[in-house]
DNA sequence: TCAAACATTTTATCATATAATTCGCCGCGC
DNA sequence: GCGCGGCGAATTATATGATAAAATGTTTGA
């Protein structure tokens, strides 16, 4: 196992495991292998092993005793909001229900971090907001990455509403929103209606409008999520019922 | 350093170098100690302290690289939905401030669980939610656990509501809860008026009513921001204002 | 039958050695 | 004087082997 991703072997194990975990390849009840056994699967030495071990223990995948094991903790005791968490199950147990459950957070969240920033937004953080529809408004024209301002934009709310919590979400979103473009093929032309919906969002923040930047920001995903509810609906009609996973 | 709090001495440094580090006692610029010194400091072997700090990057506290030595995170990149780290935070770390925001995220989260809950929620979920009510009540005629119920009933809900992710505020609000009674001496004796708002809200589920298990719910939290609030502005008027961290 | 002693397996901890990475310094050439 | 390349040192990264502790299963003794 060459360090292809991560910069080191550590990180790389980390990567590795995780993904097998969360695709399911070692499940929560069934054994996990020791660790002798990883460190002849991986060519790894102990320590490294141990430590990428550490690190999936922090992030609430695996637990460890002595004489016991190593084992996969059940799925609820997972840190969804670590970022390679929610990273490697969107990029490797892609599920358009887990996409669509994410997308209900943001829905929750995003509306009313747009509401605090219309009255907590300092000034370098209103000029961002700006910046960031400028250049939405400059991708309508071919003239930016049209998924890179849209994201700052989300980014750029996020940061203006003040609370860390919200800003936490930053990474998440991204990978969010990078992922879903990457299999809906969005973004093709970006639609100027799209962007001017974001554009009122921002006009209500900037003007200090709490209740319409929380209305708009709300249209403006659940938009998206009508789309991946119609697409669910739509993937489930020719097979059978039963959404479960 | 005995091995006092977790069960093993890994764990321990764990959490005691991150309220160190949650705490401000290793600014994000400043130096951080390097391995041979914190192993010295803490009686313990190498192996054990980079275990350790490899938890606390997965928390995403640290980072360390070779020759440049391990550094503290920017506090934005700190994982703020791990429990240990929130945990940590509160516990030593008290600001009203950091409380009044978490509270935002609930009043942002809990509502919306409920709605959803008042659709998803299946028999035997609707069924805790009913047990977490009667045990409310039970506490009014002091024959409960005041806290305890409360919890079961918040929790209930997030599992009720389907959504992986807000299931995992299930602990983040447990701690939160926990810890604002431990200083704000509520819970004297639970008045009947707050467990009646409280079963409001669950018959609201259990009617299927999405739209006032939203607005119930958001009108209890909403109640408890008042009174933090209502606390943060007493406590800024004595002296001065600024309210910065 | 039950319980206490024992053996075994697995992680936890320790100790030491070597490699890789990066920063700063120094000297060389121009 | 100034840049550039190598050299050395500091620090984490990785490897290895040994010992300790914990938890489970088994055996033995009454």
């Amino acid at each position: 196992m060459p360090p292809s991703h991560g910069h080191n072997l550590t990180s790389s194990i980390v990567r590795d495991l995780g993904i097998a975990i969360v695709t399911g390849e070692y499940a929560p009840g069934k054994p996990f292998p020791v660790e002798s056994e990883l460190c002849r699967h991986y060519g790894a030495s102990r320590s490294v092993l141990r430590e990428a071990v550490k690190m999936l223990t922090a992030k609430g995948l695996l637990s460890a005793r002595p004489r016991q094991g190593t084992r996969v903790e059940p799925e609820e005791r997972w840190n969804l909001f670590d970022p390679d968490v929610l990273r490697w199950m969107l990029e490797r147990k892609f599920s358009l229900q887990l996409l669509i459950q994410f997308t209900q957070v943001r829905i929750t969240f995003e509306p009313c971090a747009a509401a605090l920033a219309s009255h907590a937004a300092s000034p370098e953080q209103r000029a961002k907001i700006t910046a960031a529809i400028d250049r939405m408004l400059a991708a309508g024209r071919g003239e930016d990455d049209p998924l890179e301002s849209d994201i700052a934009f989300h980014v750029a709310v996020l940061q203006a509403s003040g609370n860390p919590f919200f800003l936490q979400l930053r990474e998440l979103i991204e990978t969010a929103l990078r992922f879903s473009i990457r299999r809906t093929n969005a973004y093709k032309g970006v639609p100027l209606a799209s962007v001017l919906d974001h554009k009122r969002v921002a006009d209500a923040i900037l003007a200090g409008n709490a209740a319409a930047a929380e209305r708009f920001m709300r249209a403006l995903i659940q938009e998206a999520l009508d789309l991946m509810l119609a697409e669910q609906k739509k993937a489930q009609k020719p097979r059978r019922a039963g959404g479960r996973k």
